[in-house]
DNA sequence: ATGGTTGTTACACAA
């Protein structure tokens, strides 16, 4: 039997969470599915899909075994989607966008509440006033942090996907030189903290390697060799409530990586995908 | 302590 949502006979479920910002799910539906084949998600989320909803590749995601697919794209730009091999339900969807881009799509899966985001990434000034981006990139943070604030920390809930923010020192190659660049200054780190304290929200990757080691799931396409570089930034999240952390901790420690062989493969995205297991 | 690359699009822009 493959890996995958029942793990056979001791009666427990692994519902394996991952996320990708795809940078094109046209371009990249083949690598998609070659992912699912080898880290068999149960659920896949992508951004930046960069289509609209009828020109996903759904028979590459039902031909790699997520056939349940909610898509929210629009033409070009942005767009996220969620494809499972469970069935997906209904679930409260979030106003985050004010410029209504396609960038949150929410989902239930095998009873978890998900919400699959792409943060905007912020232009270039770090400065709400002089910048329209980076004041949509905080407003959007804060609506979702409004949001949750009203939720139940105990029930069963995740955000993932691209939030474009690199929260930890150790989630940039250099803090010091990164404090001044978008994706890690000061204001989007206090941002992602008072989400964090929203739900008292697990971050499963950190939880699964701890400070100080270097974590990063981004890499500029601007460098020839991007290990070589090293300069990465940690900005595609598993994040749960604590109505998760049992299933988050059952094996002792969470398990939750980064896929950066993804990130060598031919033709990739700039972002590597992000897996967390839960088990119930 | 900063040069350049990629994807979609339409003849730039966003990242």
């Amino acid at each position: 039997m493959r890996p995958g949502f029942f793990s056979g006979m001791d009666g427990t479920m692994r519902l394996r969470l991952a996320t990708w910002n795809v940078n094109s799910v046209r371009l990249r539906a083949e690598q998609a599915a070659r992912f699912v084949r080898e880290q068999a998600p149960d659920v896949l989320c992508l951004q930046e899909i960069k289509c609209r909803d009828g020109e996903f590749p759904v028979q590459a995601f039902v031909e790699a075994g997520l056939p349940h697919l909610k898509i929210s794209g629009q033409k070009g730009w942005h767009g996220v989607a969620i494809a499972s091999r469970l069935p997906i339900e209904e679930a409260p969807p979030l106003d985050l966008c004010r410029e209504r881009h396609a960038r949150a799509v929410s989902a239930r899966v095998a009873g978890v509440e998900l919400h699959n985001l792409y943060v905007p990434a912020g232009g270039d000034a770090p400065d709400r006033a002089a910048n329209p981006k980076f004041d949509h990139k905080l407003d959007f943070l804060e609506r979702l942090t409004a949001e949750m604030a009203r939720r139940d920390p105990l029930a069963p809930l995740a955000i993932v996907g691209d939030l474009n923010v690199a929260p930890g020192e150790h989630d940039v190659w250099n803090h010091r030189f990164m404090s001044k660049v978008v994706s890690h200054t000061p204001q989007e780190v206090a941002a992602m903290e008072a989400l964090r304290a929203s739900l008292k929200f697990l971050d499963l990757t950190r939880e699964a390697t701890p400070d100080p080691q270097k974590l990063f799931s981004w890499w500029s396409y601007r460098a020839l060799d991007f290990r070589k570089s090293g300069r990465g930034l940690r900005l595609d999240h598993i994040w749960v409530t604590p109505g998760l952390k049992d299933a988050a901790f059952r094996l002792g420690s969470a398990a939750s990586r980064i896929h950066d062989d993804v990130r060598a493969w031919e033709r990739p995205s700039d972002h590597a995908p992000v897996s967390a297991d839960l088990v119930f």
